[in-house]
DNA sequence: ATGAAAGCGCTAACAC
DNA sequence: GTGTTAGCGCTTTCAT
């Protein structure tokens, strides 16, 4: 069924169907208006958006490329994302990397090829600045850093702050000893997190110990290894983690060595994914705004895209949520 | 930039570089070829996959419907789906319904116009076989069973036999006083579990007791309350928890309760979701094969599209994972 | 080995 | 108030 069917079941022509559609009926009759909207109600017709698309240059369609929608901090993304692009009006193409810049870049040009009106990029790596730089589509980052040419929005947060936030609160909890598990420095994101987590131990008159500092990934994995390490080959009575997958890892190493949290150890996370109030104990952690993140990405990448209007960067706050953990 | 500036810079016809982008191109010289390529590399043309999905008549995009990707039950069946889709060389565009039939409703009637090849449909609820009766496009239903003339696939789980079979699982271990905590039982699916639940009580001689049934939601939330209502109204040495989510709250509650867990109350859920085995003490659970869902879920629903054929209902096993919890 | 041309279903400028 | 028509960018049949 097409415009042009029903049209000739009305009789009349395609375009004045065409335009009771899209509610430019302000110069069409009362009388046709109801024909033209019985019988469409009545043939069940569906209007093919891709026809309209390919001639409005448009496709109310976004995409969202990140590491893995199974992790809950960006399936909290996701869900903030699609909720604002509903509101709008548009749809949300989901894309998975793992991280890998292969699959970022295959994404992007998928994405590209099927005229998506926008692409929101969320990770935790850098680097692909080329394939963004060639990339004319209206794009926002989320938690990422990466330095571009191109003209993209960018949410983010203060992810060194945070961190030293988070390491104050641990020293002004008592603690001398302070871990640091996180992701592998080479990403800037994991970077911030560290010269946070530095810069408090140094305002405090601590020093820094190579022994404390654990990096692999954000994992709950990571977590539960890296405090095993840190348990081997130093002391510790509090540990600031990178993300709240890994302080879940470490609570589960700290309890399978009956080590008391917090009283002999104390944990602090970042994120507050949506899992972390549950935890035993609940956890204490620098909270992201994360649904949010995701809403204003594309509350800002609509901008972009309608108005051609640029706020290149926002700043979101963290807080730090003060639960059982420390 | 289109396919058509491209035939001129290149000073063939748009039908020559059509074939070769497509592949199409045996009988193309070989010098055509490299010229072409070469001039589409330099000038960083990206096909218009919109143009090219109208005349084609398919998108190579899925639609995806389900109550909520920050449910992890859910986001890994998002994940195990869009990699299967990605192999295939389909996109999924991703749309959450709060389980409400309203939204539903309405990212069926987006995704037919957004011409999507296929639709995957996920939830807890039944109901809404109206809509889906109307619609053309080829459907598959996971962990769902909706009653609807149309030929849908289905991919199902045995749920009364996985509730039976913990159930059970309870009663060897020794409990005697068995709680029910999951959602409402006028979904299909929590009826089933509920089933499993009773029969299993009847074969071993155990009697149903109403005052050890509550019935909520799939969440947290009604897994702390339901758990708390069943200590005040009845004595109770175990509990069926309807989804894993359930088991955590009520995990929790026994917790703030000084209940050991698993010496005086036994607890086993449903799924195995990704968190569950983290949990404190570890969850005993019926694993679900989620992300598989997800991929045959897309699998089945190719098969549909690409080749017609219909394999209508696949069923995948439970098992039982026996960690801490029980 | 290559090209001309029709047409996918829609919108919108312009006629009437 | 309503209709005619020219594309949007692509694929494909049929010529040559």
């Amino acid at each position: 069924m097409t415009i042009k069917r029903i049209a000739e079941l009305a009789n009349v022509s395609s375009a004045t169907v065409s335009k009771i559609i899209n509610g430019k009926d302000k110069h069409i009759s009362e009388a046709t208006r109801q024909k033209v909207l019985g019988i469409i109600e009545r043939e069940g017709y569906i209007p093919n958006g891709i026809a309209k698309s390919l001639k409005m240059k448009r496709t109310k369609t976004i995409g969202i490329i990140m590491p893995d929608v199974m992790n809950l901090f960006f399936s909290e993304i996701a869900r903030g994302a699609e909720d604002a692009a509903e509101r709008k009006g548009y749809s949300v193409i989901l894309c998975n990397s793992d991280n890998k810049q292969s699959k970022e870049e295959k994404y992007i040009q998928i994405l590209q090829e099927k005229m998506v009106d926008g692409i929101i990029l969320t990770a935790s790596e850098s680097s692909i600045s080329k394939s963004l730089d060639r990339c004319n589509t209206p794009m926002v980052l989320v938690d990422r850093d990466i330095a571009s040419d191109k003209k993209v929005g960018r949410i983010v947060v203060n992810n060194e702050e945070g961190a030293y936030n988070a390491t104050n609160f641990l020293i002004k909890k008592g603690c001398k000893n302070i871990g640091f598990i996180s992701a592998d420095s080479k990403t800037k994101l994991s970077a911030a997190r560290l010269r946070g987590y530095e810069k408090a131990l140094i305002d405090n008159g601590l020093k820094i110990d190579k022994e404390k500092i654990f990096l692999q990934n954000y994992t709950i994995e990571s977590g539960y290894q890296g405090t095993m390490a840190l348990l081997m080959q130093t002391e510790i009575d509090g540990v600031y983690c990178g993300n709240d997958l890994i302080a879940i890892g470490a609570i589960k190493a700290l309890k399978e060595k009956n080590i008391k949290i917090p009283k002999e150890v104390k944990i602090i996370g970042f994120d507050d994914i949506s899992i972390s109030q549950y935890i035993d104990p609940p956890l204490t952690t620098i909270k992201q705004p994360i649904y949010q993140m995701g809403e204003e990405a594309v509350e800002m990448l609509i901008s972009m895209i309608e108005e051609k209007s640029i706020k290149m960067t926002k700043v979101l706050e963290t807080i730090l949520v003060e639960r059982g953990s420390s």
